[in-house]
DNA sequence: TCAAGGCGGTTCAAATTTGAACCGCTTCGA
DNA sequence: TCGAAGCGGTTCAAATTTGAACCGCCTTGA
């Protein structure tokens, strides 16, 4: 196996095309964000979260397993929206250690002033950018590329 | 125009897909440099784009651009890879100043090493998991995507 | 009953990133 | 020719991220 198998130039394409957009992506709308409503996008996801979870509440691990962020990044975010008052921390009922995040009223209210702009901002960003049959694509392949990566991880929270 | 114009179901799944398998493969990729060679992907990013340029050499800005990175970023990375031996910084000869970074023979022999490990992490996380079809419209799609954001920022270096 | 091991979170120091302020050239227009 | 504006980079303080160490609770098994 002493050979290395290169990316050719349609894979090379893909991956450059790849990695710059999301890198791009990621930039625009962090910024977008910031500027309309202060919020990080790491920020607006957690509020994201926490609105869809039933009773606006979750797991601290849970939480981070979701976002793809680590326990003690996490932590600290939270630290963040709570001084912000976007969120509380509450013990959870069945488990002394355990705690849940919880979303707040002005949680909700910050979010739901922030979520047009932000939706327009994927639009025209992304989703509009790209025809029906590339944005099924993308979910089908790209929804593919994630779960193998989420398979690999066995144990799972070693972020 | 008060109204907005949600994301449906599937367009939903298309930007999830999106920016979650971004970060995972970002997160992977980082991981594996890092621990078979020492290297963030922003420096094997930096080390592979200076190899490209003839001379082995590139403007501190011009390098910031292609990376898509901050100035500063840039100018503490570079610093980093300075103390280790992997670039130096020269002066630009038609402008006084002007700053031109640099691979070494130590960066080159480093790449070298890493290349193709990482290539493989390439395959192995994105490109083998995509079918040729696939990675086809990612390449178009995505790039697409890339060129526009990247036309909206008139001036350019605003990062 | 009790100690080892695991889980859920937090803390801590170190590395990185960001954006604004700054500094020395360069370039123009008055 | 002089001075304001712009460019190319760096510096600096503040915000964020990371990973390892740690702490208290919980489970399990001897």
């Amino acid at each position: 196996m002493g050979h290395t198998n290169w990316l050719n130039d349609e894979e090379m394409k893909a991956w450059i095309a790849f990695v710059s957009s999301a890198t791009l992506v990621d930039r625009e709308l962090d910024q977008q964000l910031k500027e309309d409503m202060g919020l990080s996008h790491l920020q607006y996801q957690i509020l994201m979260t926490l609105n869809g979870a039933e009773s606006g509440a979750m797991r601290m691990t849970e939480l981070a397993e979701r976002l793809i962020n680590s326990k003690s990044g996490l932590t600290y975010q939270i630290g963040q929206m709570e001084k912000a008052g976007l969120v509380t921390r509450r013990q959870c009922e069945w488990s002394k250690s355990g705690v849940l995040a919880e979303i707040t009223a002005d949680g909700r209210a910050m979010l739901e002033r922030a979520a047009p702009g932000h939706v327009e901002a994927v639009r025209e960003i992304l989703i509009d950018v790209l025809t029906a049959e590339e944005r099924q694509v993308l979910a089908e392949g790209l929804g593919r590329v994630r779960d193998r990566i989420a398979e690999r991880k066995p144990g799972g929270t070693c972020w």
